[in-house]
RNA sequence: GCUGCUAUAGUGUAGACCGGCCAAUCAUGUAGGACUCUCACUCCUACGACAGGGGUUCGAAUCCCCUUAGCAGCACCA
């Protein structure tokens, strides 16, 4: 029975369950509520421009952009450029893409290098007030002390003399490596990693893309200064910037600033692909990958290839959530969020792989209506005519006696003889049904394009019907094979990329 | 090594703050079945977990301690 025919008989004998049918499967569940969040949030997503967006990004950005829906307020695109040495100026506008494509309620977009006056101002303040010392020892020897607890010796400089070495620094006078500008926290605290680190540094090489500058503020000191100059209420990353959180609070305590509230979600592990923008480039560059959109890489673009829909993803993420702990990344998860989203939409085609062609004898002229959709007879049917030459699977074939070809006949099989011999064995779908006959798909040999089906595994070769030709940029179903989103047709050859099941 | 975070089925997740209503939720997965001219969808059924050990308590997944394991930070990266 089909999807409508149900419902209308359900109406008939259950009018009262109608509604519960009716009821769209909300998936996506609640997370937990935000401190103090009840008058709105101001959030905010920052990548570092070094790459298109990956799965580790989209959670990031997801989780924060699901709060600032629940709760309204702004959403932040802080672009995170400033160290020279990890910025792809091409990644600016990837990243702009990528955010466009998870279709992220941003508000605001600020860039980190067009407000260096805005840091270096805020340095001096610290310095000013005693909050900030400028460091000229060798980073190996300082951080010896450091672990041990101690003073180096630039800490004891005067406001003064600490200025003048500010203002040096500006004007120049360093190279990189020479002079740091550390942040005056405690050197008794038991975790080193919270012991006078550096907020700002010169890199004079390579070149910024954006901006003609050599003194860079460090991630600690750029993140609290627009953290709170952006009013940023709240703050949801991973548990990799606890210590930065603790960090960061010198700053905040020494200007007498609020702190936004942050949760620090536990590390994501994503089996089979690698995460890292560094080693992906490597890859590109070394010709293991095609591309930034190669389909064994966790970017979006790669995955949107694939077929995968953002909202998909984003159910995905918000299924996983802000929890602490630290968890593998499902692609199972992920597919079935897709699948839920791409079913109803995607039309029934037929794709025969590693294809045998087959000359049934005594097959009659037949046109075989297949439904573009079995739940939804509405959008009709593809016509398939053939006068008994048909391509078909290798491997559904093999070593049966007999299949039926969908929506058109039965076929017998004699493995007797050398080449197998096909004929014809009735229309009839109780035939089949009796002996247990497979159902598969088929393709008359006057009809077929040449199509490409990538996966991950490995590309399969093969025909489909001509109406896929129409369906570039679609997913459609591969009956019996999966979903697949058609990429590309070239000269009458279809290229299509695997999704799943 | 130092500092910190976490631990519920194959995977993700709820319950934990405020112990009893939890012989533990939902989703996914797997297996079987119904429907179906797809191994899709939908529906039904089954499978499967409180890391280990102590303690507090009438009662612990929930509170405390220890152990173990995983992860993160200890950069002049973000």
């Amino acid at each position: 029975m089909s999807r409508p025919d149900r419902k209308s008989l359900l109406a008939e004998i259950a009018p009262e369950l109608l509604d519960e049918l009716n009821e769209t499967h909300e998936r996506s569940r609640e997370l937990p509520a935000l401190l103090g969040a009840e008058n709105g949030v101001v959030m905010r997503f920052a990548p570092n421009p070094s790459g298109p967006l990956h799965l580790g990004h989209a959670r990031a950005s997801i989780l924060n952009d699901y709060y600032v829906r629940r709760y309204g307020g702004r959403y932040v695109l802080r672009i995170e450029d400033t160290d020279p040495r990890r910025v792809d100026p091409g990644a600016y506008a990837m990243v702009q893409e990528d955010i466009e494509w998870l279709g992220l309620g941003i508000t605001d977009i600020v860039y980190q290098s067009d407000r260096l006056d805005v840091y270096y101002d805020w340095c001096r303040k610290l310095i000013e007030i005693g909050g900030a010392y400028v460091c000229v020892c060798e980073a190996e020897r300082f951080r010896e002390l450091k672990l041990k607890g101690k003073a180096c010796p630039c800490r004891d400089q005067t406001v003064e003399e600490n200025l003048e070495l500010w203002q040096r620094m500006l004007d120049g006078e360093f190279y990189e490596g020479d002079v740091t500008v550390r942040v005056k926290t405690d050197l008794a605290h038991p975790d080193p990693a919270m012991r006078d680190y550096s907020a700002m540094r010169i890199v004079n090489a390579p070149l910024h893309p954006r901006v003609d500058a050599t003194v860079f503020p460090l991630m600690n000191f750029s993140v609290a200064v627009d953290d709170h100059l952006l009013g940023i209420t709240h703050v949801i990353r991973g548990k990799d910037h606890i210590a930065n959180t603790g960090r960061q609070r010198y700053i905040f305590d020494y200007f007498g600033w609020k702190q936004p509230v942050y949760y620090h979600y536990g590390r994501m592990g994503i089996s089979g692909v690698v995460l890292s923008t560094s080693s992906m480039r490597e890859g590109i560059k070394s010709g293991v990958y095609t591309g930034w959109d190669d389909i064994h890489l966790g970017t979006m673009r790669a995955i949107a290839r694939r077929g995968i829909q953002p909202e998909a993803v984003r159910n995905a993420m918000i299924d996983i959530g802000i929890g602490e702990t630290d968890i593998t990344f499902s692609w199972e998860n992920l597919y079935s969020r897709n699948k839920e989203l791409v079913d109803p939409k995607a039309n029934r085609y037929f794709f025969v792989p590693d294809p045998v062609e087959v000359d049934v004898e005594g097959a009659p002229r037949h046109e075989a209506r297949a439904a573009l959709h079995p739940n939804d007879p509405s959008r009709g049917v593809r016509t398939l005519v053939t006068a008994g030459r048909v391509l078909v699977p290798k491997a559904d074939i093999e070593g049966r006696e007999m299949v039926r070809l969908k929506d058109l006949y039965n076929i017998r099989i004699d493995w007797d003889t050398d080449a197998p011999h096909v004929s014809y064995a009735g229309d009839l779908l109780e035939d089949a049904r009796r002996v247990k006959a497979p159902i598969i798909q088929w393709l008359p040999v006057e009809a077929k394009l040449p199509c490409i089906l990538h996966r991950q595994e490995g590309d399969v070769e093969g025909f489909c019907e001509p109406l896929v030709a129409g369906e570039v940029d679609n997913v459609v179903q591969f009956e019996r094979i999966g979903f697949a989103r058609v990429d590309s047709v070239d000269g009458g050859r279809v290229s299509a990329y695997f999704a799943h099941r």
